[in-house]
DNA sequence: TCACATTTGTCCGTATGTATG
DNA sequence: TCATACATACGGACAAATGTG
């Protein structure tokens, strides 16, 4: 295989394997750890051949032969990118190109705030503030998205609402339902980031919900009615009455939140 | 040192060290990788114990003795949480909790958009997606904090916009400044993610442009213009105005955007 | 300034688990 | 079932960085 020339810099500065104990590695001053450097030459490969995600990068064994460096700091490095979801690897098959998710910042935020829910003087705090951007975020989106949704896009919602109020009086929770609605609602956007990073809240909420050990909506059905609130709003092209319900929405998500988190959690 | 109860359940798993090679290791069918458990678990110990950033973690050894497992997989698990800034490895010294910054989040993001950006139909995409989110969220946070902001901090947000006419009269740049005063105008809202958040999308932004050599700002006088504008309406308790005023002024930066990107760029 | 101990960084060699054909 | 290719894990050794006496 022929590696692109970014992946050969650091080959060159190790000529001969017999030196490694008697030269003092002559290493550029520019790149400080081996570890880091092949993180940078990794991603630059990726970006340079403009392999997309799911694409085959270069097994353990070519990246130590054509960099030069040990198993051990390409194994750290592609470690490192694959909690970034930059790489994923597949035990027994290959490195390939990962998909860029938002994985690791829910990770880092579920790890935030379980860590500074207890901490200091905070309590909900840190929950709280995620909820609030992510209230922030969907006024906002609402009031662009409200004029551009067709009949048709209505039509969906409201089945999706259907739904909801089937799941809730069978009494089965219904999360995805509620996350598959807001979804649906910005999809008119064409914004890739936008579900993503509201998934990404989600996600977040729940699993901290989940550790605390949190029921799944104790409302369902009021939870059904501010969704079809939302729906009926729109269809009379009423910004504001939106806005309101999808408001009241909240209201209800940060009261139950305000509860549990000082009743039995 | 005494490690807690999370800690010891690897070791135990694993009582004599002869029996390496002979036995097929009696992993637990929960547990798969060795490194994924090892990034749980000092996860779980760092919550557990309820330490903050900064704090210091057991060394490697300390790690390699009580979890029972090899050098390499300690360090590729710290690796991994390195890369999400849970953990801070300082060479020849120690391992430190991480401030769980959105460190992660950028680099992802930046990744996201420089992969996405040369690839298929899309151009600009991924960037301008990134632009809406931004906008669509200072949007809402203005509304909400147009009428929280004292004399005193318009006057700060004032002081920000002279010296941003300052640095521009005198041809320099000024990306801080203006990272500042969109800081200093939510602060009242008192959420210490929305910074962050607003953060990372200006780092994004700025490091992709970076990238394909973008000059800084060429029109400093209309950017000055767009922030006073912004603060003399919130001065007048003009909401309206003050929403509007932000919105040219990402229009500016979307206009920009597009224009350097059909460019020499 | 100079050792010195501690801790992380990198390397090597080998054995094992896992997926594909 | 077998063979091959690959990632996973182990142990030991030395290099490099940092703090301390």
């Amino acid at each position: 295989m022929s590696l692109p020339r970014t992946m050969r810099r650091m080959s060159e500065r190790r000529a001969s394997d017999d030196s490694r104990n008697t030269l003092p590695a002559a290493r550029s001053p520019r790149e400080r750890r081996v570890s880091s450097q092949i993180q940078r030459e990794v991603t630059q490969l990726i970006l340079d051949r403009r392999l997309r995600a799911g694409a085959p990068l270069p097994t353990e064994a070519e990246l130590m032969e054509s960099l030069g460096v040990s198993r051990n700091s390409v194994r750290e490095a592609l470690k490192a990118l694959q909690a970034l979801d930059i790489v994923e690897i597949r035990h027994g098959y290959g490195t390939y190109v990962g998909q860029a998710s938002l994985t690791p910042f829910v990770d880092g935020l579920t790890f935030r705030t379980l860590a500074r829910q207890a901490d200091d003087t905070d309590d909900t705090g840190a929950l709280a503030e995620i909820l609030q951007v992510r209230e922030v975020l969907e006024e906002g989106l609402m009031r662009r998205v409200a004029g551009e949704l067709s009949d048709g896009e209505l039509a969906r919602l409201e089945a999706v609402v259907d739904r909801m109020e089937e799941a809730g009086l069978a009494g089965r929770p219904f999360p995805e339902l509620d996350r598959e609605f807001h979804e649906l609602l910005y999809a008119p956007l064409g914004n890739a980031l936008v579900p993503q990073l509201l998934g990404a809240f989600w996600t977040v909420f729940r699993r901290v919900s989940g550790v605390r050990g949190w029921t799944d909506d104790p409302a369902p059905a009021v939870t059904v009615r501010r969704h079809r609130d939302i729906v009926v709003a729109l269809r009379a092209h009423d910004v504001e009455g939106a806005q309101q319900a999808m408001a009241d929405h909240f209201r209800g998500i940060e009261a139950r939140a305000a509860q549990e988190s000082r009743g039995v959690g």
